[in-house]
DNA sequence: GGTTCATACTTAGCAATACTAGGTATCGAG
DNA sequence: CTCGATACCTAGTATTGCTAAGTATGAACC
């Protein structure tokens, strides 16, 4: 896996990471890995921005703890965030049922 | 639908529609959306450069045809494309099975 | 007590590519 | 003869995952 094939989809996994459970940024990333048994390998810079992203579109906000003299910034879904959840998992099954429709073959 | 969701898996979609039948884009156009149920309503402006591009790295060949005074680019898989779309349909597999993973939640 | 590693965060710049918006041209139907 | 469907093209834009570099702490090691 590696490429950008999970462009645009990036949201629906970390709003999924962070719908029940807050956490930082680091462990979200930590989660990632171990949920898709390593295929989601993702580099700080690509989940720390797609984070910034989402807080500043208001789908996360964030608060700073400070854990052992590590400071850690926490996030956690707001209401709007439920929402777009909601949406991105609509369009998240049905691209990807799209796509298995393609590659099914019906003529 | 709509959004750059496909960002990345336009050339396992467009290998798979040509891998048996050559077609020419604008067909190839339609029968994206016909056997996507109408999901994958593409611009022509997407269809075309992506086919130049899968030309230029040589997964698609083509030839000009004239039928009834109208020019049609008709567009072929090569041996390397199909093994392209061999690697393109694993890696589809891959992916959504990741996504499948993280939203299923098995923490 | 200095080095190394894992943790934890940041950001400027790059690269790839779906899409916008405009263009050209043919044919059949009204 | 206009209009719509067919059929192609491309310059430019926007988005966004990623690279690469930086800062800083704590624990483990010798």
């Amino acid at each position: 896996m590696n490429r950008q094939r999970l462009k645009g989809h990036l949201p629906l996994l970390l709003l999924t990471l962070l719908e029940s459970t807050p956490a930082h940024g680091y462990a979200v990333l930590e989660a990632l890995r171990r949920r898709s048994g390593g295929r989601f390998d993702l580099p700080e810079g690509t989940v720390y921005p797609a984070l910034h992203r989402l807080e500043a579109s208001g789908l996360l906000h964030s608060r700073w703890e400070v854990i052992a003299g590590r400071r850690r910034r926490v996030y956690a879904t707001s209401r709007k965030g439920q929402d777009a959840l909601t949406r991105e998992r609509e369009a998240w099954a049905d691209f990807s049922g799209a796509v298995a429709a393609v590659l099914g073959g019906t003529p």
